[in-house]
RNA sequence: GGAGGGGUUCCCGAGUGGUCAAAGGGAACAGACUGUAAAUCUGUCGGCGAAGCCUUCGGAGGUUCAAAUCCUCCCCCCUCCA
C-alpha cells in the first residue's frame, strides 16, 4: 500500500482542479485510519451509450482510485434521462423510452467496465431515489439553492444572455446530480471541467443534508479529431473504445500535430519523463511528428483492441498511405453480371449509391466528376463502364473508401 | 394577460412576389500539394441515368399566371410591460 503522499501525487496527476485543497488528504488519512475505502462517484446519462477516448480520462482516474483500494460508484442517470434533457438545440427531441435507456445503460456499462474494475464498483440508478421522491422533498432540495447561484453556471449564463430557452426543469438538473451525491454518500466526485459547477453544487447539497461534503476533482476535456471542439459523439470527432484497431489508428493519424502531446499525456500511461521527451521532440523542427503519432496510434489501439491488431493497423496504414498500395481488408461488394445485362453497362453513380458506398447518386456523380473514383488504381471519369466487365476489381471511392468488387 | 421581434437548406446567417435550390461564412467532401497533420489553391456542397423535372425556407390552408416572400389560423422561441 502506498502512503498518503504517494497516493496524493498519483491522484493529482493531470487533474485540473481538486477542491477544496487539503480535504482529499484528510479523507485519505481517515480512510486509512478507519480502514474504510473512499466512495468515488461518477455519473452518466444513458442517452449516448458509446464511450470514447474523451471519457477515458475520467475512467482511468476511477481505475486509479480502485487500484488504491477505493470504491467506484457509478450513477446511471436513468431517471434524469427519462425526464428528457432538452438542453440541445432542437426543442422537440424524440422521447427516450425506458427500454432504450436500459439498453443504452447496459451498453455503456459494458464499455465502462472495460476500463474500470467491475468487482470494485457499485452501480446505482438514480431512479432508485427519484422515483420515490415526494414533492415536499423536492421543495426541500430546491430551497437550499438560489437562482442567482444557478445562473453563475457558465452555460446557463450564456444561454440566458444569448436569449435561448432554459426550461425550469433544466435548472433542476444540477440539483438532481447533487442529490445523487447525497444518496450514495460520495466522498469524491469526478468529472470533466465542464462539470465543476455540478460537482460543487453536490457539496452544498450534501451539507444541507448533513453529510460531509465531497471532494471535487475535475479533469480536462480532450479535443476531438478536429483538435478544436471537445470530443463528442454528436460532433462526430471521436474515437470509440470499441472501434477496430485500424479505425483507432487511422483516426489518431488524422489528429492535428498540436494534439499529439496532449493525447500522450491524458490517454496513455507514459511516464512524466517520457512525456517531457516527447514534448522536446515535438518542439524540434527537424523531427517529423509522424513517427510519434504512429507510436501514439499503436499504443492507444493496443489498449482497446490488442497489440497484434494495433501493429497490423500500423502496417496496413503504411502500406496504403505511405506506399500507396491497396489495403488487405476491404468491404466486399458482390454482384451478378446479369443485373447489368439489359443496360449493357454499369452505371456507377447509381451503383455506388445503391451499394451504400455513398449517400446518393448525386454525391457519387460529383465525386466521379472530381476525380475521386478509381477502378483498379485508374481514375475513372466516365459515369458508365460498358460490359463485358467481370471478375474482381478494386474500387476506390473518395479518400478512404476501398471496396473489392466481385462480379459473378 | 398586453406590445413588439423572430423561426430559412448540417450550423450561423442574407433574402419582402418572378432573375431563388435560395447571397456570405463555417463545417463537410473531392482534387492539387503532403505525413489521412497544419497551411494554401481549385472545385463541389437537396434529389433524380442530369435534358429537364421533383422536393425544400416552423405547420396547415388561401390569394396569385407565379410565394421563402402577401393573407388566415395554429405551433414554438425571444424581448419589454403586467
Amino acid at each position: 500500500m502506498l502512503n498518503i503522499k504517494e497516493q496524493l501525487a498519483l491522484i493529482k496527476r493531470n487533474v485540473v482542479d481538486l477542491l477544496p485543497e487539503g480535504e482529499l488528504e484528510r479523507k485519505l488519512e481517515m480512510s486509512l485510519k478507519e480502514g474504510r475505502p473512499l466512495r468515488v462517484k461518477q455519473g452518466f446519462d444513458p442517452t449516448a451509450p458509446d464511450i470514447h477516448l474523451g471519457h477515458t480520462v475520467g475512467l482511468r482516474k476511477l481505475k486509479l482510485f480502485q487500484d488504491l483500494g477505493h470504491t467506484v460508484v457509478v450513477i446511471v442517470g436513468d431517471y434524469t434521462a427519462l425526464v428528457g434533457d432538452p438542453s440541445g438545440k432542437s426543442s422537440t427531441r424524440p422521447l427516450v423510452t425506458p427500454e432504450e435507456i436500459e439498453a443504452n445503460a447496459q451498453t455503456y456499462l459494458d464499455q465502462f467496465f472495460r476500463i474500470v474494475d467491475e468487482s470494485k464498483a457499485e452501480v446505482r440508478r438514480n431512479s432508485e431515489w427519484f422515483e420515490e421522491m415526494k414533492f415536499s422533498e423536492i421543495l426541500k432540495l430546491c430551497s437550499s439553492f438560489t437562482l442567482a447561484r444557478m445562473l453563475e453556471r457558465d452555460d446557463f449564463e450564456k444561454r440566458y444572455k444569448s436569449g435561448s430557452a432554459i426550461a425550469i426543469h433544466e435548472l433542476l438538473y444540477p440539483l438532481m446530480q447533487a442529490y445523487d451525491s447525497v444518496a450514495v454518500r460520495a466522498d469524491i466526485e469526478i468529472g470533466g471541467t465542464d462539470q465543476l459547477f455540478n460537482l460543487l453544487t453536490g457539496r452544498q447539497i450534501q451539507e444541507t443534508y448533513g453529510i460531509e461534503p465531497q471532494v471535487t476533482l475535475t479533469l480536462p476535456l480532450i479535443e476531438g479529431l478536429d483538435g478544436e471542439n471537445k470530443m463528442s459523439k454528436s460532433l462526430g470527432n471521436y474515437i470509440g473504445i470499441t472501434e477496430p484497431a485500424s479505425e483507432i489508428f487511422g483516426k489518431i493519424m488524422s489528429i492535428p500535430d498540436t494534439m499529439i502531446a496532449k493525447y500522450f499525456r491524458y490517454l496513455t500511461d507514459e511516464s512524466e519523463d517520457r512525456l517531457t521527451e516527447i514534448e522536446q521532440q515535438l518542439a524540434d523542427p527537424s523531427v517529423n511528428p509522424m513517427e510519434l503519432k504512429k507510436q501514439l496510434g499503436v499504443m492507444i489501439a493496443s489498449m482497446y483492441a490488442s497489440l497484434d491488431e494495433a501493429k497490423k493497423a500500423r502496417e496496413d496504414f503504411e502500406k496504403v498511405f505511405s506506399k500507396r498500395q491497396v489495403p488487405e481488408d476491404m468491404t466486399e461488394i458482390r454482384c451478378s453480371i446479369s443485373e447489368f445485362e439489359e443496360a449493357g453497362e454499369i452505371f456507377w453513380p447509381k451503383f455506388i449509391a445503391d451499394r451504400r458506398m455513398l449517400k446518393s447518386s448525386s454525391e457519387a456523380r460529383r465525386l466521379i466528376k472530381q476525380g475521386g473514383f478509381q477502378i483498379d488504381g485508374v481514375k475513372q471519369t466516365d459515369f458508365a463502364t460498358p460490359l463485358p466487365f467481370s471478375g474482381e476489381h478494386v474500387l476506390k471511392v473518395g479518400k478512404l473508401g476501398w471496396y473489392k468488387l466481385i462480379i459473378s
